[in-house]
DNA sequence: CGCTTCCTTGAGTGACATCAAGCGTGGTGG
DNA sequence: CCACCACGCTTGATGTCACTCAAGGAAGCG
């Protein structure tokens, strides 16, 4: 799944084979600025759990997703959790021109940061707007996201919405493989559940045990194979999706 | 409440005295721009009800939030509904970039727009990064309130839901009369509901049945008062705020 | 082997939905 | 002017889906 370019010799090692420069904010840099920017990154790797970001902490750097997934949350103050989205590479993480933090950030799975000081990142946003405008892009995507996950808080159904948190993470988790998939016209899929059950519960405002009842029940109706506890199989997208109201 | 600049001869009369200009994506261009900018433009009145965007319609202009509330909603395919967002002036109104529409846009109340094509906007924003800059920072605000809600539609109970939607309303509904009430160490608050029971219901994922009952409890726990189906007055916007849970 | 953690399953309860009247206001027409 | 209806809202009775509480199974780890 390597991508190589034919000139790349002056690009930093480490973005030469990076999803974020292919597919991310990096894409609109050149040679020049890459070798810039990475005076500044640093990238860190994190074991699932871990806390990327603390709720009300001070914001002093930004980072981009590189590998694995995480968890955005918010609390109430009698702990009652909410989950308010999933970043997957090459997504980038933190909230641009802010000063504190209004969210918990913490690796679902184990996780690659491409992590840069928040002054570095937001002097480079203003001499480049190209850069701007890709995180814009990017940031206008994650709404619509945000939109849509709120009709499925808001309006569906307990089964409605395990239904479409499994699609969700089916049509994330890998979208190069999945892609390739599509085009083979495989309607078949086996991936990993990056959150444990507390964390889709919280993610679908449910219980755990009534995100338990319908994955067993979508089982037991054929829609999905439960390997184990994280791996799942979809044996036809098209049944699950009628399944997500 | 009108606002004077000392001078302000060669700026459009229509962007003398608007609120878009002082604190939303206007405030990004000087006089030269503005008046490039208002060769393009153009304000239009709705009546409360009037259809603003149609879902899955194609994008052919943007438009500022000049008075008035827009009801931001999307629809599953058997016609539950869900409000996504409301905005209020001086907001930005559509989806920058995008080519159809993902969502429904709506007076709630009378409404004023000032409509710009798609295309000159989008050439303003390519010459003007700063213009993007105010975008961009709108945007980001938008996805924070589209976060905070999700908890609220994800987490809370009904009356916690209804308190946090009067909140919201008493705190946008109008900033300036906001501030200079809070100011005064007023705590007291008579505003208009922007939106219906029906509509209260499908921001907060509630049917009108609970949204009434709740209210109803709120009036008779001495939270709210309301004077009619529209009005409402909060004595003490502190009690209201420990209700939200 | 026992402990812990995570998940499943069952029984009972409760919060909100559904179904069904009834109320108040504003508009229309006789 | 009032009868009538339409519409939006409230209130009550009943139903149901998801939560709560409780127990037990499966997998990982010391």
């Amino acid at each position: 799944m390597s991508r190589n370019d034919i000139h790349n010799s002056d690009v930093p090692i480490l973005c030469r084979s990076c999803e974020v420069r292919h597919q991310g904010m990096c894409g609109a840099l050149d040679q020049h600025h890459l070798l810039e920017l990475s005076r500044y990154t640093q990238t860190v790797r994190y074991e699932a759990g871990a806390e990327l970001i603390a709720d009300d902490s001070e914001i002093t750097s930004y980072a981009n997703v590189m590998r694995g997934v995480v968890k955005l949350s918010k609390m109430l103050e009698d702990g009652r959790q909410q989950v308010v989205g999933l970043q997957f590479a090459p997504d980038f993480l933190g909230r641009l021109f802010g000063r504190q933090n209004t969210l918990e950030a913490e690796a679902a799975s184990p996780v690659e940061l491409c992590k840069i000081p928040k002054s570095a990142l937001e002097k480079l946003v203003k001499a480049h707007p190209e850069l701007e405008h890709r995180l814009m892009e990017q940031t206008l995507r994650e709404l619509d996201e945000a939109r849509e996950w709120m009709v499925t808080l808001g309006r569906k159904t307990a089964s409605e919405k395990v239904a479409t948190f499994l699609l969700l993470i089916a049509t994330h988790i890998d979208p190069v493989a999945n892609e390739r998939q599509e085009e083979r016209g495989e309607r078949s899929m086996k991936f990993d559940l990056p959150l444990s059950r507390a964390d889709i519960a919280d993610f679908l405002g449910l219980t755990i045990e009534t995100v338990s009842r319908q994955l067993t029940k979508l089982r037991k109706d054929g829609v999905i194979e439960i390997v184990n506890n994280r791996q799942v199989t979809v044996p036809d997208l098209g049944r699950l999706k009628v399944r997500c109201g």
